[in-house]
DNA sequence: CTAGGGTTAG
């Protein structure tokens, strides 16, 4: 006999016929509970069917029969089957309203719910929580803005605001959540993690320092427990306050830390120029055996280029595949490229460009002209310029950083050249940068000033 | 103790 453990639907199927046969042994099938049970059983396997079945026999059904049943058939994705018995009840409950309405929006038929959610005489928290929550699984703010505000306060729960958290936090709309989150402090409703993570990465998104140590006044003085997730947010969100010292405390007092809180803590003290510091974390980091990943070294790598620290960056960059086995991406390339330009090893960068995969890649190449723009290696500019027209023969960048390059060497005639070819071959003048984005940090490569933020 | 609402958070 075969068994498939990842196959539990169909397990909670065979148990739930087991259950039906001994039910019926038992003499317990004339039991309105345990027959709504069943109703509720069949239809969760997505055998609202047999439920039916069970339901038309029913001699006595009761209100919550009837719910079971609706709920059941728009489960299932019985949507017309759920209406026509709700059309058919006579007396309905606030919990069939709602069923039906929660069928509809998880049927993205917003406009039907609507409909009917208009219809009702009385409306529960969940009646609105359900509706304002179809809305933000759209994407449709303004209307769930709209219902939130008509919503009676009294009814606004955690689940309300969680909502409304998430759909602002989906729209990059931080400042929302705060706002909302001051409103839930206003009627006494209790955050969970869910709204606490939020609310500090809203934090952190603004610079709003005040606010994010509110939150974390409030994860100490409710003794929550600081989990790694939690403990990221309050890192980043102190590190990007400006208070890294706030950061490290915060990290240091965290007892659970994954790959991610690592990440964030090395990425961080390396954003602040503190170098050392990032790698001696990262040495806690392996002597944890928490294996890192490519994030990490994007801060390994970023931390040295910040901080000079050149000998350091090559052998991390290296460590990286040959000993942890993961392949150095164009952000890991573009950062070192960085790292050696700034240290005026130009050929070294220009050797690790054309020794990999990224020969055809415009950032690496972009990269290295802006370095060679700012150190005056007119030669190396000149060729780094050769493969990005190549690359992208309409990228104004190249042309007006190459121009800049001339000029300030001194060459103006090639100078006046290159504005000259710009214009005949109708090249306009850009904004010239390409960006990446790798686990929700931008990294733009700029190619004027040859940066990696 | 049988029916209805949320979260891929850092």
């Amino acid at each position: 006999m075969r068994y498939h453990s990842a196959c539990s639907k169909l397990k909670a199927i065979k148990e739930g016929l087991q259950l039906h046969g001994q039910v019926i042994k038992r003499g317990l099938s004339d039991d309105v509970f345990v027959q709504n049970s069943l109703i509720g059983l069949y239809s969760a396997c997505g055998l609202v069917g047999f439920g039916l079945q069970l339901f038309d026999k029913m001699s006595d059904r009761d209100v919550v029969s009837w719910n079971s049943m609706v709920s059941g058939l728009v489960g299932d994705g019985f949507l017309e089957e759920g209406r026509l018995l709700f059309d058919t009840m006579l007396e309905k409950s606030i919990v069939t309203w709602n069923c039906l309405i929660d069928g509809y929006v998880k049927g993205g038929l917003l406009y039907e719910a609507r409909g009917l959610f208009d219809r009702m005489k009385d409306r529960d928290s969940i009646s609105w929580n359900t509706m304002i929550g179809g809305y933000v699984n759209l994407c449709l703010m303004k209307d769930a803005e709209v219902l939130f505000s008509l919503m009676p306060k009294e009814m606004k729960d955690l689940i309300t605001f969680n909502l409304m958290v998430d759909g602002y936090a989906r729209e990059g709309r931080f400042k929302n959540i705060v706002e909302v989150f001051e409103e839930m402090r206003l009627l006494n409703i209790t955050p969970n993690r869910f709204t606490i993570v939020s609310v500090l990465t809203a934090c952190s998104h603004l610079v709003a320092l005040e606010q994010g140590e509110w939150v974390q006044a409030y994860i100490e003085r409710n003794e929550i427990e600081l989990d790694a997730v939690m403990g990221t947010a309050l890192v980043n969100m102190f590190a990007k306050c400006g208070n890294i010292d706030r950061a490290i405390s915060v990290f240091e007092s965290m007892e659970e830390r994954d790959v991610l809180a690592w990440n964030a803590m090395i990425y961080n003290l390396g954003v602040h120029g503190y170098g050392q510091q990032a790698l001696s974390v990262f040495s806690d980091m392996l002597k944890s055996n928490i294996p890192p990943d490519e994030t990490t070294f994007l801060g390994v790598l970023g931390a040295c280029r910040h901080s000079g620290l050149v000998e350091e960056g090559k052998r991390y960059f290296h460590l990286m595949s040959e000993v942890h086995g993961l392949v150095p991406k164009v952000e890991h390339y573009g950062c070192m490229v960085d790292l050696l330009s700034r240290a005026d090893l130009l050929e070294d960068a220009k050797e690790l460009i054309e020794t990999s995969e990224m020969k055809s890649s415009i950032p690496m190449w972009g990269a290295l002209l802006g370095a060679s723009s700012r150190l005056g290696n007119v030669e190396m500019g000149e060729y780094a310029a050769k493969h990005l027209m190549t690359l992208d023969p309409f990228d104004s960048s190249c042309y007006v950083v190459l121009s800049n390059m001339y000029s300030a060497a001194g060459m103006n005639e090639k100078a006046i050249a290159i504005r000259k070819n710009m214009k005949d071959h109708g090249i306009e003048k850009g904004p010239g940068y390409s960006s990446i984005e790798i686990n929700g940090v931008i990294q733009e490569f700029t190619v004027g000033s040859n940066s990696l933020e």
